[in-house]
DNA sequence: ATAGTATATGTAAGTATGTACATATGCTGT
DNA sequence: ACAGCATATGTACATACTTACATATACTAT
């Protein structure tokens, strides 16, 4: 039951579906959800982090970087079928547009290069 | 994407999703839920209307009572397809079965009756 | 080993959410 | 029309969420 809220809790979020229509169109860092969402790093980690424990992302060190993804092994069942149906739901919208934009222009680059 | 985080919302609490596992047996008047879960009349009535918002409940009037259903005519697509993934998800446990016994027991009587 | 960087987390503040109590609303049935 | 009851809602309070800022952690690459 409680695991059932905290996957749901974790799609009640703005900022986390934004997340999520991200990686639906691939895999990123860190600093690349950063980029894309135009948010601060400890926002980025703590979101992705939530969807992680909901068993949404998977999780990979590539290198410096840390490398999230959805969809892939390691995600519960429920979820990867609720994962589904978000991605029919989620309809496009100016922010989520922005998203995809600022996603293109985004590179691995950290937050210690990114504010010079 | 509001409406989504809505709907998400709707199903991220615990009375919430009892109250849906009620209407899952069979249709119920507040008077009823208040009964099954064992909790207050405005705590029934204000879920039954936060689920209702959300698109996953219908409610009809009958006679003094209004009777709250689920998975009728009503419910939009996207909360019918997660109705659905919801009743395989919710796993029974002790508080539920707790729920489906009171439910045996209750019957279309009224607070004021009930307080006596 | 160490310096440097990406990522994670402690803490505090603002905001939202859930509930109880009391009261309002609206329908029914006479 | 009215009395009575089921249901809805205003208000206040306690709890939980989300975030920014600052700092800690952990891994890499030399």
């Amino acid at each position: 039951m409680q695991d059932l809220i905290k996957t749901m809790k974790a799609l009640s979020d703005e900022t986390r579906l934004r997340i999520i229509r991200v990686l639906l169109e691939r895999e990123c860092c860190v600093c690349e959800i950063m980029q894309a969402l135009d948010i601060s790093q400890s926002r980025a980690s703590r979101n992705l982090r939530i969807l992680k424990e909901a068993g949404f992302l998977h999780a990979q060190r590539d290198g410096v970087w840390i490398v999230y993804s959805i969809g892939q092994q390691s995600t519960n069942q429920f979820a990867s079928s609720l994962a589904k149906l978000i991605k029919e739901a989620i309809i496009s919208n100016d922010l989520l547009e922005q998203d995809m934009d600022r996603l293109n222009n985004a590179a691995r680059v950290g937050p210690k290069a990114l504010q010079r």
